[in-house]
DNA sequence: TCTGGGGTCCTAGGACCC
DNA sequence: TCTGGGGTCCTAGGACCC
């Protein structure tokens, strides 16, 4: 508990550079992948194109507009998991301590393996060395004591860097940082803190933790006061359960028609409550949330008595929901712009049971065998699926045209993640 | 000319219970 | 005679992260 001896492992970049390895013409060149000059959104820029101020999650037209000569590429995505996990694989070389955040980072307790590798800061360049000559892509490591400096030093060594933090070094290596790189202050938080003259991790140190409570809120406030103050007791540790599932969709700028709703929902039911099965999980509340034009958006949400895990009732309350929403707004012809479905309160196979008990036509109310001809249909499905593929078989209604804004292939990736 | 998809956690008011 | 206080759950919204 005193040396440097936690390693933030932060690939750079990652989609760009698996691009940029797969395709050797756009190594060096700015590009953004996904999206495009006219729409959709940037979902990763190279570092040549962050250059010009492309940043991932900035809407195309714009990326365009800051880097003229920035090329987009439609992402090969079956290809990003297997080279993620190809790294994972070389961290977990050095210590089993390997908690994975995201599919490109993951922090290391290297404490019990300077023995057999050296000192941590030989086992960050040994790591880079690694990652670069056997997967062909660049990775930034952070070494310090604990997660938080960590990480920032990572985001600091970046690209392509190695920046160790030595403890007697922590302050003055903190101090003149912005407050933005810290974990948990975004663009809000940052302003908030901008406005009463606090934009370094120093000033925010020195600024007392009930103010910042009052600037930031009790819990934020209280947290990034003692990050500040380098308090940070977090160990490594593996994944935490999952608290829910979820899946969205954008849909451009479209009327809501009941045949439009119903289509968008049950194809995001099925996603969601096919997952939920999958992982031998259900939950009692439906979420619904239906954005408008100008990104106002609206939730509505319901906990049934249950969990449910089948997805014609998930289809059926999310339906209910998404109707509460939009009948709210003002106006005939509402336009929506995104549906999306999520489950929490999730519990796990021994609950599922309960679910049978809803009743078909009003999930509120108890009193149906309904159900078990429902879970009956869906474990078919999944059956189905698990031999053919994903589109072999469905409830889908296969009318209206697919809504292809993102690959598939991405929303998997997205899923998964780690 | 308004921008993806997957999550986590927090806040705040109201209902309800003891 | 109509008022205390604490805890938990539900709902809606929002900030933030990758």
């Amino acid at each position: 508990m005193s040396g440097a001896t936690i390693l933030h492992a932060d690939l750079d970049a990652f989609y760009a550079s698996v691009e940029q390895l797969l395709d050797p013409t756009l190594r060096g060149r700015p590009i953004a992948v996904g999206g495009s000059a006219q729409g959709g959104v940037v979902l990763a820029a190279s570092y040549e194109a962050k250059a010009y101020g492309v940043a991932g999650g900035m809407p195309g037209w714009r990326a365009a507009r800051l880097c003229p000569a920035l090329r987009f590429v439609p992402g090969r995505f079956r290809e990003y998991q297997p080279l993620a996990d190809r790294v994972m694989e070389i961290l977990g070389d050095v210590t089993p301590a390997v908690e994975r955040i995201s599919i490109d980072e993951a922090f290391l307790d290297v404490s019990g393996s300077t023995h057999l590798f050296g000192p941590p800061a030989q086992i960050a360049a040994l790591l880079r060395r690694r990652v670069r000559a056997e997967v062909g892509l660049p990775i930034s490591v952070g070494v310090a004591r604990t997660k938080h400096l960590a990480k920032i030093a990572s985001q600091v060594a970046k690209p392509d860097g190695l920046v160790v933090v030595e403890p007697e070094r922590e302050r003055a290596f903190l101090d003149p940082l912005p407050v933005g790189l810290m974990w948990g202050v975004g663009p809000v938080a940052r302003e908030r803190l901008a406005e009463r003259g606090i934009t370094t991790i120093g000033e925010l140190a020195r600024t007392p933790s009930d103010a910042v409570e009052r600037i930031l809120g009790h819990a934020t406030g209280a947290r990034m006061s003692a990050l500040a103050h380098n308090d940070d007791p977090r160990r490594v540790a593996g994944a935490g359960r999952v608290r829910s599932v979820g899946a969205q969709s954008a849909l451009g700028r479209q009327v809501a028609t009941p045949a439009l709703v119903r289509e968008v929902l049950s194809h995001l039911a099925d996603r969601v409550a096919g997952r939920l099965r999958a992982k031998g999980r259900a939950g009692r509340t439906v979420t619904v949330r239906v954005r408008f034009p100008g990104m106002r958006s609206v939730t509505r949400s319901l906990t049934l008595p249950g969990p449910v895990a089948t997805t014609l009732t998930l289809t059926e309350v999310a339906e209910q929901l998404a109707w509460q929403a939009i009948r709210d707004q003002p106006g005939r012809d509402v336009e929506i712009t995104l549906l999306a479905v999520s489950v929490t309160g999730i519990v796990g196979q021994e609950a599922l049971q309960l679910e049978l008990a809803l009743h078909p036509d009003d999930p509120r109310r108890p009193g149906s065998e309904h159900g078990a001809a429902r879970w009956a249909v869906d474990r078919s499905v999944d059956a189905v699926r698990a031999r053919f593929g994903a589109h072999a078989v469905g409830y889908l209604p296969a009318a209206m045209p697919r809504l292809h804004t993102v690959p598939d292939e991405f929303r998997e990736l997205a899923e998964k993640d780690r």
